[in-house]
DNA sequence: CCAAGAGGTATACACCTGTAGACTTAGCTT
DNA sequence: AAGCTAAGTCTACAGGTGTATACCTCTTGG
């Protein structure tokens, strides 16, 4: 049994749902699973957070709202976009991604709209504040798009094709992408 | 109980599973949902299948081996797909896309291996027949990533930016990164 | 010192999962 | 008409799902 201390246990079920949400998806992943790997029960799970889903909103709420490394100049943002992507996707780099999250648990339509709503409140807002207040207002969701389909690519999916390409040829290509979908 | 025809009824199972499969990703559907809905028991799909994976196998492989509606001709070739992307994405499209039957059933990792080949072997290999043959060898996976990206955020996540642009706007846009990333 | 309540566990339910093995029946062939 | 085989079904298993109810036990406050 765990040391009862509310606030730690909280924390722990929240890490380890985090992780295992990300690595499999929310279907694939169930409570008693996260439950031990905190630790704990799997009924303590419902007892903090309601029921699955409810965890499923705070985990995505949670990493949602740390700040994503990106410059607060618009001049390098393209740049900065691309090299973060294709170091992040990189074969050899940890898998803790947003986007690994939102991926693997889009299918699930209840899972889709806790995203949506995170996505758009967060991630999609920080990037639309970056950029200088124009009329491009689908600009930041088509760079979404892109970031996520990459992703989809390299790490889901494993295209041969993308793990061959050099990451300088990545880098630039994208780069050219988030530049011509940043421009007013 | 079905007429006794072996051809017919595979044919039939395969429908269903490509519908199922499609509508709510492998992970999602379970083997008695497709027999059912093909007016047929639970086990016949694994007499004719071997397993719910064989199942999913033959079902990518229908679903990919049909002639994708692009132009052979590389000029027209960005505008093509995004006229194509956008209108196939639309709220109000029939949602029976290969791309739907990728982005649901990627988070199984079998599943997924199961795609790869079948994109690589298929679409990713179309995609290159059509374009000059240069030295742009990451160029169609990119593409692929694009569009995988578009259809996970207008439909899976359902974003409202998306859902609000016009459709022209983000055929304008989508061509734009097209002709980048097919340009040699 | 001991009772109250918070923190955590145990049991159970109703249902679904993929698939193995034994069984039945329809339809063609002789 | 009979019989054989392909086509299809039935039953069952071993395990997993989310979660509701009831229970236990440690810690703290009076």
């Amino acid at each position: 049994m765990r040391p009862r201390n509310a606030a730690a246990t909280r924390e722990a079920i929240l890490n380890s749902a985090l992780e295992a949400f990300t690595r499999a998806g929310y279907d694939a992943v169930g409570v008693r699973e996260i439950a031990e790997s905190a630790g704990v029960t799997a009924m303590l799970v419902n007892r903090y957070f309601g029921s699955k889903e409810g965890l499923f909103a705070e985990v995505v709420e949670a990493a949602m709202k740390e700040r994503t490394v990106l410059t607060d100049d618009p001049a390098t943002l393209a740049a900065d976009i691309a090299a973060v992507l294709v170091r992040r996707t990189a074969p050899d780099a940890g898998r803790l991604d947003p986007f690994l999250l939102m991926l693997r648990s889009a299918p699930n339509p209840r899972a889709a709209e806790i995203l949506r709503a995170g996505i758009e409140r967060h991630v999609e807002k920080h990037l639309t504040d970056v950029l200088p207040a124009g009329k491009n207002a689908e600009g930041p969701a088509l760079v979404l798009a892109v970031i996520a389909g990459f992703w989809v690519m390299r790490t889901l999916i494993g295209s041969t094709e993308l793990a061959r390409a050099g990451e300088a040829v990545l880098r630039t290509k994208l780069e050219k992408v988030f530049a011509v979908l940043l421009a007013e």
